[in-house]
DNA sequence: CGTTCACTTGAAAGTGTTCAATTACTGTGG
DNA sequence: CCACAGTAATTGAACACTTTCAAGTGAACG
């Protein structure tokens, strides 16, 4: 399956017929990919690190919309206004592809099963995004917190990663602003669930402890 | 421009190829287009009425997920997983054009513009949500249910209805559900509201008096 | 080694929920 | 057209949960 990009550290050529613009890019951490309001040009598909995206309001309260890791595609709700309507910060060290976004029809005419291949990931968007009204609207701290950790636990389980243990790389800050809590209420959960077995934490090191717990605990 | 299914009561052809399998259908209010589980065939164009989409967690809670009117593409977070991950019901009396999914492929070659199209409808749908996750995440119930009220009044002004005053097709509950809180919740901010002077309401039939003022509430 | 930022914990205060009771609709059949 | 039944909407009071504010601890970095 051809992809916009690899995802990984290497310099492996890309699989992407020759002559399409896609330049790639380094973040340090704490470095802005893209500002909300800037006009709509590439999409950006992560090779390596993670990057969260936020909105933010007027007066200052910040909802991150997601954090995202290599293979992901960042940019597709700006799509429609032609502006992006969040801002994108590297977490930590992070590579990303850029592709030029009107050279799109082009590059699906190339290949055709791009365009199946982005209504993929836009699905998979929606779905998550789903998911995530499904939490912040109907479920309590302790679930919010329960289901965040177990989704992470996925997502590194796919990437062959450990999925028992990890390094967060966000602040409880950006973990409340994506689960709609205050930072205070997610140190306090993290505590319980230190208290009851549940997970190991130092600092942004992670360990789940008990997996079927958690699920328990996050039910939805 | 070329649509999927026009919006409108009539029997107007559809501006499609002929040869497209495409079935139109009518839904009594309360009647389900499709539940949580099933494989995913269609995509639904609305035509029109309203019909809400939900989750429901295994214990019962609710998260609808959106309203929609016509004009509307329903189904598009299935794609991904190939089955249906929300449950869309009628709100009203509607009519749905049934699009199957496994032509969309023959579809958009004999449609370009289709493919540009679904792009920016799903990207659309990203905001929407973006949008949502925001309002679940920061805002309070006075903003919530003011966001609410002003996104409603603007989609009707889109399609040259009254926005000042309509009809709510769906209940406290379905409302309460939608954003965040309980019904009573919203009664009792509905009830502020028209203590104030802002709305007037006689139980599903709304004017909005002051959209200056509803916009400051909403902020965000 | 001190400064800064992130994280943690406690206590008080809000905000929205829950439960219960009441009132208003809507639609149906007599 | 009215009465009735069932559903939807509203209101009140007590309660629960999360937030806010404040203080303190810990880790990272120049």
């Amino acid at each position: 399956m051809y992809r916009l990009c690899h995802p990984g550290d290497g310099e492996e050529a890309p699989d992407l017929p020759h002559g399409i613009v896609k330049r790639k890019r380094t973040l340090k951490r704490g470095e802005t990919l893209y500002r909300a309001g800037e006009p709509f040009r590439n999409v950006y598909a992560i090779r390596y690190g993670s990057v969260k995206t936020s909105l933010v309001t007027d007066d200052g309260r910040v909802q991150v919309t997601g954090f995202h890791i290599a293979g992901e595609l960042l940019g597709l709700s700006a799509i429609v206004t032609g502006r992006y309507n969040c801002e994108a910060k590297a977490l930590e060290a992070a590579g990303v592809c850029e592709v030029r976004f009107d050279q799109f029809g082009e590059l699906s005419r190339q290949l055709p099963s791009l365009q199946y291949q982005m209504l993929q990931i836009m699905s998979q968007e929606l779905l998550h995004n789903q998911e995530l009204m499904l939490l912040l609207g109907k479920k309590n701290a302790k679930e919010r917190l329960a289901t965040y950790l177990l989704n992470l636990s996925q997502r590194f389980e796919k990437r062959a990663c450990s999925y028992t243990r990890f390094n967060l790389t966000m602040s409880r800050s950006d973990i409340g602003n994506y689960l709609g809590l205050a930072e205070e209420t997610v140190c306090r959960i993290f505590s319980l669930f230190h208290e009851e077995g549940l997970v190991t934490t130092r600092s942004r090191q992670i360990q789940l402890n008990d997996l079927d717990r958690l699920k328990a605990i996050a039910r939805g």
